[in-house]
Parts: structure tokens; sequence; C-alpha cells
DNA sequence: TACTCGTCGCGTACGACGTACGCGACCTTG
DNA sequence: CAAGGTCGCGTACGTCGTACGCGACGAGTA
């Protein structure tokens, strides 16, 4: 298991060349440009010119650097202080953790339950509660709200990193002509599944992402309107 | 890329002793027991008692394997026909995923995105749409609802299913006394984090899992019932 | 100055993995 | 019985995570 209070401090010696800030980084852009498959030990250390064996002196193993990687990324999706509009607040707070899953699409699979949080997943939720705090909800309402926003959030947003994946790996794969028709595109014309296989292809399609999102968000936040914020409640 | 069609069929020759339907099984079996990095080729071919080249006579890759796992698994949560009450519809099809995402819970990582699709997705799929169907919605709010629904219970299931793993893990890893306090535990200590820290330890604690997807769900639902189901719409 | 000691980077090596290649055994068809 | 296709799998290669321990170096002590 990673041990945070050692990986917060800045060094131990000043003659340290090496670093978990380094590494992490590292890996990440790693990650980033190549995919997670890509992060291994060794080309980590190349990246920083180190030797692979070198980052043991920081992490226990590649999972380890992975869970650095994924507190480090979640810190990115930290949401600006309250204002006092909190279907405002929340609606930009899920759109930080959407564009972040976007743009380092391997956070989808390994995403950290609560009893692994590091500094950097507590803070991001620590700045999304303070959005839910002071409307009057209690401890188990708040976490209730919470949850079922980020539930949402992250499915949508993992959905969505997975559907760009599979494309750069189809892009990549085959550079050699048409990719043939999925098992959908032709279930789509052998008339079974009547409701769902023509509509995945047309969404797919025809839909801006963003604004699927923003809408199906819509319908989230007004559930949690209508639990927590009416007048009248319950 | 995975060959539904070919995976479909039976047997090409009636002599042949394996078949996809059989390394399929044995892979889930593996996956279930010993968790997916288990899953290698020559661990689920020694389970059905052959070669582990065997299995590329059916299987482009491991990936494909786990590709084929995951449609399987997923026809598990097909929802049974509609009864005209679509709030119950959608709860009991909600918890039909739920449960299967608990009982495999390497599927949190490797859910299907609609381009890869297999039978068994597929007929989850519209199983569920057809829930949605005959009240009104047109091909857009059905997607748009479903995606809504979907991307909460994954998020929410996924959740649940990681801590699974992660306690399952501190399990096997340290049979030797106490885990020690994580740094969840201190940060609570600390009184940083004054909303999130607390509040995460009580909720793994004192909550009935099923309890609290049971409420959250029900928040979802309202926010549909709310966009699409009730007179005087929008 | 000389000696001890902890930290740091890393070279070597091992076992396990995914899988390309191709062989022999068998069944079907003529 | 011959030809051709299907099936299972043994061998081998490159890559992975990582255990182990060595040499270099800097700080503290005498």
């Amino acid at each position: 298991m990673v041990n945070w209070e050692k990986a917060a401090q800045p060094a131990k010696a000043a003659r340290a060349a090496l670093s978990y800030e380094a590494i992490t980084v590292a890996a990440i852009e790693v990650a980033d440009t190549q995919g997670l498959d890509a992060v291994t030990m060794r080309k980590v250390a190349e990246h920083i010119g180190a030797g692979a064996m070198s980052l043991y002196r920081y992490v226990d193993s590649r999972d380890d650097l992975i869970t650095l990687m994924v507190d480090r990324v979640s810190a990115e999706a930290i949401a600006p202080p309250p204002t006092g509009d909190w279907r405002a607040d929340l609606t930009e707070a899920a759109h930080r953790i959407r564009q972040v899953t976007l743009r380092h699409p391997w956070l989808a699979r390994h995403a950290l339950n609560a009893e692994d949080f590091g500094p950097g997943t507590l803070a991001m939720t620590e700045s999304t509660l303070a959005l839910l705090d002071g409307h009057g909800l209690d401890t188990g309402d708040m976490l209730d709200a919470w949850r079922t926003l980020l539930a949402f959030v992250q499915g949508h947003a993992f959905a969505e990193a997975r559907r760009h994946e599979a494309r750069q790996r189809r892009a990549d794969g085959s550079e050699t002509g048409a990719p043939g028709p999925s098992f959908l595109d032709r279930a789509a014309e052998s008339g079974e599944y009547p409701l769902s296989a023509r509509a995945l292809l047309e969404a797919v399609r025809h839909t801006d992402p963003r604004d699927a999102f923003d809408r199906r968000l819509g319908h989230v936040l007004d559930g949690l309107a209508q639990a927590f914020f009416e007048r009248g409640r319950r």
C-alpha cells in the first residue's frame, strides 16, 4: 500500500535525483499518450532517464504507482468554492470530473474506493461536499446526494472514456480500409433487438456527447432537488 | 476482435473437445474465485484440462477472451418483461445489474462500450429499453433515460465492487494483526477535510449497502419521472 | 583526516506472462 | 486408401514485475 505521508514530503536527502512527484508525472504522461498498458516500470523509468529498479525506492509496486497516478489526477477535479447556487455549483463540479476523466481515459478503470483515498481524491471529495453544505442537509443526506451524483458522473464519463479508447485502438490497429460491420451493425439489419440496435447506432452518430451528458445530468439534479432542496421537503 | 457469429455456433466438428462456451465459463470461474489477474491463458486452459495454446483456436487474444466473458455475464442481467409499472420495472432492472456486478466484481473494470456489444450485452440493453417502451417516449428520450439510469447503476455498483475487491485483497494480503490506520483514518483525526473524512468513515461502517443503493436509485428515478413520465410534461 | 552508517541509483537475474509458429493426430470426403 | 481440413498443443521468444544486493556518495563522529 502507498505510504501517503512519505509521498507528500518533498525529499529525504537533498541530493535525491528522483522523487514521487517526478515518477508520478512521468507515469501519467506515458499513460495519457500510450495507454495504461504502456505504463511499465522500464518505460516510466526511461522517460525520466533512470533505471527501472530505481523506481522501487519510491514505489512498492506497479499497482502502487497507479494508485499514486489516480490520486494525483483526481486533484485536477477539485471543485471551486460554493457560490450559494447549489445547482450551478454541482453542474460545474460534475463537468470537471467528466473533463478529467476524458483527459485521462485510463482513470475509468482505476478510480479509487474510499478505503485507499489519498490526499488528492480526498480533497476532491471535500470540495464537492462543500457545495452541498449549508443547505440544511445532515451528514447522511449530503453523502447520499454526493454518491448519487458521483455514481452517475463516473458511470457516464467512464462509458465515454471507454468509447474514446476503443476508437483510438481501432484507429491504431487497422490503418487498412474500412473496419467492417460490427455485431451491432448486423443486429440492426437483422431486425432482432428492434429497440436497441438502431437507437444505439444513431446515438453514436448524431449526438453531441457534451449535450447528452448535460441533459442527463439535469435529470439527476432534478431528482436531488426534489429530495433535498425543495420547500415542503419530502 | 471477437467474431460473434462464430462464437454463437455450437461447434464446427462434433469431435471438438473445447468450445467457446467451455472456455468462457472456465475463465469466468477463475476470475470470480481468484480475480481477473489470475485469468491467464495457461490457468484457464489448465482449468479445463487443455493446453494453453489450444485456446487460441477459439480466441484471438486474452483481451478477446475478456470481451467474451463480459458479454456472457451481461446476459445474467437481462430484465424481465415489462409489467406496465415503469418505476417498479426499472427498479428491478437496476437491482439485477447491481447484483451481477457484485457477483462478478471484475466486470466493473471492463464493461463494454456500445462499439463492441455482443449478443449478451445487446439482449440486456434490449430488455431494459423494453421497460421504457409504450410510455410515450420517443427514441431519443428512451435512450436518454436508459443511459442516465445505467450510468448511475454502473457507477454505483462499480464503486461497491471495488470496495469488495479491496477488502478481499486486504484479507488475503495481511493475515497478521490489525491493518493499521489508513490515510483516511488519519485525515479524519487531523481535522482537515472536516466534511468528507468523518462522513466517509461513518458511511462505510453504519450503512446497509443495499438500502443506500435503493435510496439513491430513488432519486434518479424521481428525476426521470419528472422529465418523462409525469402528466403536464416538462 | 579517517571511519561508520544511512541513503540512493541501478545491474543482474528469475519466474510468469502473451502468443507466433508449425507439427502430428484425427475426421471427413472422394 | 489418399487428400485435405480441423483440432490440440509443444516449443520458444520477447517482455513484464520485481527480489536481491552492490557500489557510490554525503553526513556525522572521533
